[in-house]
DNA sequence: CATATTTTTGCAGGAAATTGCAAGAATATG
DNA sequence: CATATTCTTGCAATTTCCTGCAAAAATATG
């Protein structure tokens, strides 16, 4: 049997029973699970499904889209949050740029805070509409289903018009090179009017996003005055240290 | 059973029932209550429900004035719904107001419908992001935690630049000779702009709003061109006929 | 056609996650 | 304040996952 008639029958399966185990598959197909196992890997790197243990989901139906992913380096991203926190003042401009990290970031926010938050983030936006002392502003634009973010040109319109304190932003590469990238054009150009618009930009980067590229680019790495990671060890750190650059 | 489909099952009851219980997941699901409280604690920790001693709650990420308004007249908004899906086309740009009657109709929306729709409210946007056909283009502006649509400025100045072929207008007081009304100034102004910037304006109306007005003027009522209610009787639809207005 | 290289597959082991249980702490209730 | 629930914590049993490896199959190369 081919691999291709495997991942034919994988998905079939998965659309008619809304779920896949190992052990159904490995005795349908007359397969190890460990080759399950791997085409189980192959087809969610496609973005066909999503892995779970013991088998695998369909990806649209169900309600963890977004919430999936939260749970990738929770707590890496938690404890990224919480140093970010101390950079927050009453009284501040923020724009806070959409994805995990800065998703846990407002998560955290005390009760007693005074923000006025710009975001192209929907999930974010929602978080702080139940947050008492936060005016949020939402940048329009055309809505990205998969990041739950806006864009576009009228995105960057209203950012552009915008002075703000500082700038959060969230997933993206970091090298000391290449600069600042991210893996879409116009979520790059969003991005960099961001850093643009903001008089201090700080990056939340769990440390293995550190040193790795994507193909377009946000802005020069200079641009950063503070990158916030999980692990700002010696040998991690001292690079972007060099170039004046605050991590921790 | 997959822990997803735990987790599937634990928040689809919340849904129904507004609340659950560790005693009676643990044996609906078959697992002891220990796993049940592991299982609402990631839950809770995603935002998805929120943890009380013996179960769980609803997060309802939409404040209280929304999710309960929606519940009333829930049977009326569905029936102006259905008549509204027939107005709507493959291939249209649909301005979409906020409020529960036009989120009735999203949710009605089929799959096989193509369209764009550009709408100021985050629960309509959010309800979209679901759909596969439908473009989503949100509005940008400040947040009225509220009513939970952007409002102001920037708002209006997207509104401005666009041209569509049908506005669903929501929420409204309708009189025959004040006008169309609503109770907020900002939000008002935003409507105003919606209804110039579609070539026909459809609006969404209850019956208990007709022939009531509040303080703030979006537009003349001829500025609509049909007017759905759930109760199209003669004496009260007679004077906006009369008008040239199509009730139904 | 023979040989070298790559791909696929199954297997073994140790690592990691999930689950249920038990004992003590915390919290609600009358 | 006494009692009953519920919650937390630690632990052990089980299941599942990952890694490296070797045999078999497919493909490429001389």
């Amino acid at each position: 049997m081919l691999k291709e008639e495997r991942f034919d029958y994988i998905l079939r399966k998965l659309q008619t029973d809304h779920k896949v185990l190992h052990t159904e598959l490995s005795n349908d197909l007359q397969v190890s699970e460990d080759t399950v196992r791997r085409d189980l890997e192959v087809l969610a790197q496609n973005g066909l499904l999503i892995k779970v243990r013991g088998g695998a989901i369909p990806h649209s139906p169900n309600p963890f889209a977004f919430n999936e992913r939260i749970n990738i380096h929770e707590d890496d991203k938690r404890a990224i949050a919480t140093k970010a926190l101390s950079f927050l003042h009453n009284g501040q401009t923020i724009i806070m740029d959409g994805g995990t990290s800065t998703y846990a970031l407002v998560k955290l926010f005390p009760p007693s805070l005074q923000l006025t938050v710009v975001t192209p983030s929907i999930p974010i936006a929602m978080q702080l509409m139940e947050h008492p002392g936060v005016e949020v502003i939402l940048t329009g634009g055309r809505i990205f289903k998969s990041s739950q973010v806006t864009s576009g040109l009228d995105t960057i319109r209203m950012l552009e018009k915008l002075r703000a304190d500082i700038c959060f932003m969230g997933v993206c590469s970091l090298h000391t090179e290449v600069g600042v990238t991210g893996p879409d054009m116009d979520e790059a150009a969003v991005k960099n009017v961001m850093v643009q618009s903001a008089n201090k930009v700080i990056a939340l980067v769990t440390s293995d996003k550190m040193g790795t590229a994507e193909p377009y680019k946000v802005c020069n790495i200079t641009a950063m005055d503070t990158i916030i990671t999980d692990e700002a060890g010696v040998a991690l750190a001292a690079p972007y240290r060099q170039l004046g650059i605050n991590v921790i």
